[in-house]
DNA sequence: TACGAATATTAGTCAAGCCTGTTTCAAGCA
DNA sequence: TGCTTGAAACAGGCTTGACTAATATTCGTA
């Protein structure tokens, strides 16, 4: 292996690893799946993730340094949402994956609602 | 919401982001997307990520405990092969949502070779 | 202008993650 | 049996992550 292909091979992990980190908070992932399904508000997010709200912003701080989220502004309002296609396609493919209907409420097609993952996975 | 749907929700949550979690270390990604390509041994991984054995070692431990891998074990060397779907189903995903060929020598269709990620990004 | 609501920011604490160096363990072989 | 090799496990130190409590900022409104 040339180390210009081990270089490009460590950048491309790098990069794609960081998206999967932002994702791999439970709380996180919770509100990337909502606003998956649309811009949410941060007062929404507090009451879905059930943190203090200090906590969820600094959540959405880390998702907005890395670029994964876009803010609109509406007076002291703040809607959250996607923007990072490849954290989008991760979602929709975990969902495809698995049944986890109810992620954040997502519609993930039909989906077995009484399961629980742990026994969803051995099928 | 009722309580017990916000317990299921947080359950899926937790689920999903323990198999993000495994996969969201730059070396770790390495190795999984390896794995996919078929089994591997531990030193063909050392020499892969540049780690020293120990570091290596610690990783799948990571990995085993988190049941994302299989071991095989063939006289004092170790087969190590991917074993969730879940993962695997991830990796996929990222290699169809982005053109990584290459993130551990993965045949990802056609790819851009000479594309760095965050050029690629903005396409 | 003063106030309240929604959100961000900062400081501090504690747990978890990742690496290095070293040791242990099991298998094969002289 | 004693040596070598491949890999796991353990101990340590440093860095990062996640939470709480407190404070600051911004906007709308009385």
């Amino acid at each position: 292996m040339k180390p210009t292909d081990r270089t490009q091979l460590k950048a491309n992990a790098a990069f794609m690893s960081q998206r999967l980190k932002a994702m791999s908070n439970p709380e996180r992932l919770l509100m990337l799946c909502r606003m998956d399904e649309g811009e949410v508000s941060v007062n929404e997010l507090v009451a879905l993730t059930g943190l203090k709200q200090s906590a969820v912003s600094q959540h959405l701080g880390i998702l907005r340094s890395e670029d994964v989220v876009e803010v609109r502004v509406d007076a002291n309002l703040r809607w959250y949402r996607l923007k990072d296609p490849i954290v989008s396609g991760v979602i929709h493919a975990l969902c495809e994956l698995y049944d986890i209907h109810g992620l954040a409420g997502v519609s993930c097609g039909p989906g077995r609602q009484g399961d629980q993952p742990a026994t969803a996975r051995s099928k």
